[in-house]
DNA sequence: TATGTGTTTTGATGTGGATCAAAGGCAATC
DNA sequence: GATTGCCTTTGATCCACATCAAAACACATA
């Protein structure tokens, strides 16, 4: 056995110990990267996430040029990514939940492309990557699986792209609340009521639009009957409603 | 030797015998999947890359909604990559040239997301996914060049989104002109002319403007000596400039 | 050369959301 | 309970870009 083999096999060991629940245990495996895969490909995917990490709320998991080395599964909390520009601009790209992974945009160049900033106090797996390379290859439920998670992101990417370039603001945020609610059903909370983790500010600035923006059409959103919205607590009153916003012509 | 292994075997053979150039003589190798094997790993991949296939300007490479199986290298031509709506609302997602991949979007659900469509005649090299996928396995120069290929496109849409979220018209076309450009000498061509392949209404699509905002820019940038614009042919005159536009402070 | 079709330019006008400004609410700390 | 520092709401005004309209142009085909 190699020192290299040795180290991760401790590691691994020292791990699985304090570790109250690895990924066949995980009840976000659903959503991770575990999705699919067999009981005994989930073993030695536990092998492979060997450190779990804490981040607090206002924290960065990992910021814009630091190196690459992992990617991460969000088990519990709530992040922002946001991308600064050169000349001081910034803009929020995406907001992750549990079980969702985070860093994928830093494989290409070896350095992360964006911060992630935790919005609450937030628990990540960290899934080292070339482990992860080497496991794809022995594994390849595993290997289709993150095919997969890079290629949703891609298509969530151009998601938010039409979100900005075609659709009026009330629409883009009938969308932005309407898509929350339904990543919340999927964990098994309610898609009808929600604390949002994010600043009208974030919000706006994911969905290319001014606080005040945001603001006006929360209360629009009152006002019409379709939500109930106090500070950041959100109850939605009439889906049907909110969706009509959203897949309304312009035309 | 399977059946299946047979008849990959002798299409391989016929195909190899058909193509003027495989992987390994490509002169695209640096830009596309191959960039970074070696030249043993560049024969495995001649092997994988098994179908040419002509594209006529205006027909479709794919469309969205049809069943994902491969991902596309352009070898020639230009293509525009574009989402369309529930309620009938497009929008351009990108444009892709010579060397770039096409495709990747359809890993994550099994079927394309969006149409990619020929701006010109065009000529692409067809990457079954799952021999891709068993090849990968096998060189892992290949698995880790895809990766890079998917993050790449992760990050490049993350720029759009930035593009879309916070900068305003004349940065956008700037923005856009100088990507052309970088992207074209990357290519061997002239970075300071060029014929756009797309409409002024495509190229305001992607950038989510209008076809008459995008006029309007050229000839503001034509009148500031930073361009000649002849219809669809384009000169740099101050490169420089255009840097300016494009990185100018709102603020 | 005439004719049609799609693309581009340019001007006039309209408007959605940005900007500016001020006041109010909430939570943490003293 | 007062103070401080966000965050949010709401109103008034502005402006960048959309929209509407028309003419010019390019290019194909008869």
């Amino acid at each position: 056995m190699s020192r290299g083999e040795l180290a991760r096999q401790q590691s691994t060991h020292l791990v699985l110990a304090e570790l109250k629940a690895a990924c066949a245990n995980c009840n976000l495996r659903e959503l991770c990267l575990p999705a699919g895969l067999s009981n005994e490909e989930l073993d030695q995917l536990d092998n492979l996430v060997n450190v779990r990490r804490k981040i607090k709320r206002g924290e960065a998991l990992y910021r814009a040029g630091e190196i690459f080395d992992a990617i991460y599964a969000v088990r519990s909390g709530f992040f922002k990514s946001r991308v600064t520009y050169e000349d001081g601009r910034d803009q929020v790209t995406g907001f992750s939940m549990g079980g969702e992974i985070l860093g994928m945009d830093g494989i290409g160049q070896g350095t992360h492309n964006c911060d992630a900033i935790a919005l609450e106090d937030s628990d990540v797996c960290t899934i080292p990557y070339t482990r992860l390379e080497e496991l794809s290859r022995e594994v390849s439920g595993l290997q289709r699986h993150f095919h997969k998670m890079m290629s949703r992101e891609i298509v969530r990417e151009s998601g938010v792209m039409m979100l900005l370039g075609v659709m009026r603001a009330e629409e883009r945020i009938a969308a932005f609340l309407l898509n929350l609610s339904q990543r919340l059903n999927a964990r098994g909370y309610s898609p009808f009521e929600f604390h949002l983790r994010m600043t009208r500010e974030e919000m706006g600035s994911y969905l290319g639009l001014k606080l005040e923006t945001v603001s006006r059409a929360f209360s629009k959103f009152h006002n019409d009957g379709l939500i109930e919205v106090e500070q950041k607590f959100v109850r939605i009153i009439d889906i049907e409603g909110l969706k009509q916003v959203y897949a309304h012509h312009v035309n």
